[in-house]
DNA sequence: CGCCAGGTGCGAA
DNA sequence: TTCGCACCTGGC
């Protein structure tokens, strides 16, 4: 067990979207990392943290909701740019696990968030490592070798649906997901978007959630509405060039923001 | 029933 | 290069 300072929004961070898989009952938050499962409870002024396997965890915990980056000063520049974004400076960009990433935006695509979050569910109690913590049953993401043993027919019983082939493809790939980490953002893009599957959108998302590379903007249906409503901006090429111009390095991050005051406004 | 969702690959122009 | 269409699945 440890003790962090509560000084950031833990709530919004967990249940904003980032993630599909996590728990929350009360003030208690249930994550499931690549390797352990944690629980994180708010007490005042302090956030309890706890897990199955508590080695190194203060570093595993700060990696995993980026405790370690300056946010304030990202923001500032973001709103030197656009004034009119509202920025949560308490909203974290969770770093995920990689290879968890790559079939969870794979599976998203054409998709809905709750048939999304039951196929990585699927996909995890079928063949992931079954985990106890608190007298309860948690499901770890399944490893590459293991998904390696699958049919098409195995993921389409996910209930992945016309997506079973290119998770099939991807997995029995050479895909080399550590490579990524040493590429820029052009290049890592390229690379992603190479397997069937993966877009544009796609591989924007893998970057931003599982490499830190805040400098994409994935453009989905939704960001696309948000551009007309606010600043009546239309066509993704248009998108593209505002973004780059307004938010640069830290695209990906303002669409987190985007979203996040959006969805607190309701 | 028909429509569509956190897109993408494919063939046609 | 760009455009339009089909696509599993499930919820409304």
């Amino acid at each position: 067990m440890i003790k962090i300072r509560n000084d950031f929004d833990l709530d919004n961070t967990i249940t904003c979207g980032q993630i599909f898989r996590f728990k929350k009952e009360n003030n208690e938050y249930i994550v499931i990392l690549k390797d352990r499962v944690i629980s994180l409870k708010i007490d005042g002024e302090y956030i309890i943290i706890e897990s199955n396997k508590e080695d190194n965890l203060k570093e595993v915990i700060y990696d995993y909701l980026d405790l370690n980056r300056d946010y304030n000063k990202i923001v500032d520049e973001l709103n030197k740019k656009d004034k009119n974004l509202k920025c949560n400076k308490g909203l974290k960009m969770i770093h995920q696990y990689p290879l968890e990433t790559v079939i969870e935006y794979v599976i998203s695509q054409n998709n809905r968030v709750p048939s999304i979050a039951n196929s990585l569910n699927l996909l995890s109690l079928k063949y992931g490592e079954k985990v106890i913590f608190k007298n309860k049953e948690y499901y770890l993401f399944p490893t590459l070798e293991k998904l390696k043993k699958l049919s098409i027919e195995d993921f389409r019983n996910c209930k992945v649906g016309f997506r079973d082939k290119y998770l099939y493809g991807i997995v029995n790939s050479n895909i080399d997901l550590n490579k990524i980490t040493e590429m820029n953002t052009y290049e890592a893009l390229d690379y992603l978007k190479s397997y069937k599957g993966i877009g544009l959108k796609v591989a924007s998302c893998i970057l931003l959630f599982a490499y830190q590379k805040f400098d994409v903007f994935p453009i989905d249906t939704w960001v696309k509405k948000y551009m007309k409503d606010e600043y009546n901006i239309e066509g993704e090429n248009n998108i593209k060039i505002f973004s780059k111009e307004k938010y640069g390095n830290y695209s990906g991050l303002a669409i987190q923001y985007m979203f996040n005051s959006k969805r607190n406004i309701k």
